[in-house]
DNA sequence: AACTCGGGGTA
DNA sequence: TACCCAGAGTT
């Protein structure tokens, strides 16, 4: 189980871990979920950093903590609100799997966040990295907490060629942190690599002539840091042809629908739309309106196009007509995924960005 | 192991 | 454009 990795032996251990720590202590960041090493924070920020920039995750974390400053305020916290913090801040499912841990921990563990692996892994939305990050920052368990930044900066340290986008791959460089993780200080070792990896050792041009472990490099000592990591590419965007609708009744409110608890933008309200393909607009507009009477029972009528949106996601990309329709009948009751609301109650709830875009075109189709 | 799941910064 | 980012869950 703990077998020593082949890529450590011979390896300056020790040099290694005083010059990273000590460049660590003088150059670390201050950053707002650094304040403290409270569980809880740690945790909050771990789940929204999953794939998301340091600058991008930080007047999110400071606002969710002051809408959310406890574990228990999460725990009790109406959904929809919780979301509406993460709104803008995509991988939707991240919040709400984090809102069922935080319930587990609050009636489970008491509210203590747990401080063994196999509890924390155990916790919804928690994976490898989630788990090793929170262990070493919040409780100094000497667990490793390999993200990318740490692959790409052990494959040049350690001169690691294995091909990073293998799952794989990353039990292989957790090793090598076993290996190579201060038992003194787990959370300034686990942080500091991520923070070379952000400020010295970046993907397109590493400092290699500031880096402060350019000594144990040995990628560097060879002159191959540019070709590491190895990483295979994946590449496939899909393409997806659509048509929303922007209907008001006669009070001004708006039709909108809430999205399926899984999947794509799980659980985010969005205004009526469909996947027309290779309708051409008379045909996709009819289409839409019987999508949105089949659903609801409200009849509209189209007034017009009122804009295009395009929205690219990592796997995705849609292309979006958006046309402006006034309600001539509707329901007594809408069932309890659709609302019509007044646009002062739409910018309560959480939309994804694409229909952001969209509330945009409504607010300038006014003004005309 | 491959695919799904957002949005934005950067060269 | 294409890549990448403090990844995890599902298939």
């Amino acid at each position: 189980m703990n077998e020593p990795d082949t890529y450590t032996t011979d390896f300056p251990i020790q040099s290694f871990q005083d010059a990273l720590l000590n460049w660590y202590r003088e150059n670390h960041r201050k950053l707002p979920w650094r304040e403290n090493s409270d569980p809880y924070r740690v945790w909050v920020s771990e789940i929204m950093l999953q794939q998301t920039r340091v600058d991008t995750v930080i007047p999110y974390f400071n606002n969710f903590m002051e809408k959310f400053p406890e574990l228990k305020d999460l725990a009790d916290a109406e959904p929809e609100q919780v979301m509406k913090a993460w709104e803008g801040l995509g991988y939707y499912s991240r919040v709400m799997n984090l809102q069922t841990a935080v319930k587990e921990v609050q009636e489970r563990y008491g509210g203590i966040v747990p401080n063994t692996p196999e509890e924390i892994s155990n916790l919804r939305g928690v994976g490898p990295y989630t788990a090793g990050a929170v262990l070493s920052i919040a409780y100094g368990v000497p667990e490793p907490a390999v993200d990318g930044n740490v692959m790409r900066v052990l494959s040049r340290i350690l001169l690691i060629e294995e091909d990073i986008a293998k799952p794989k791959t990353r039990k292989l460089f957790e090793q090598a942190v076993r290996s190579l993780i201060s038992h003194e200080d787990p959370s300034s070792f686990n942080q500091a690599l991520m923070e070379l990896g952000a400020i010295i050792c970046t993907p397109r041009s590493p400092a290699c002539l500031i880096c402060p472990v350019q000594q144990e490099c040995r990628a560097f000592a060879e002159g191959r840091q540019q070709e590491l990591p190895i990483k295979t590419k994946k590449t496939k965007v899909k393409l997806a042809k659509m048509s929303a609708v922007i209907a008001y009744d006669q009070q001004g409110r708006m039709l909108i629908h809430k999205r399926s608890s899984t999947g794509l933008l799980a659980s985010l309200w969005e205004f009526p739309n469909i996947e027309t393909g290779l309708l051409n607009d008379s045909a996709g507009s009819e289409e839409l309106q019987s999508y949105v009477y089949e659903q609801t029972g409200v009849e509209i009528s189209f007034k017009g196009k009122i804009g295009y949106i395009e929205h690219v996601f990592s796997h995705l990309k849609w292309e979006i007509d958006v046309w402006e329709a006034v309600i001539t009948a509707e329901p007594d009751e809408l069932s309890k995924d659709w609302k019509a609301v007044p646009l002062t109650e739409a910018e309560k709830l959480a939309f994804p960005v694409s229909h952001q875009k969209m509330i945009k075109l409504a607010k300038e189709a006014i003004l005309l």
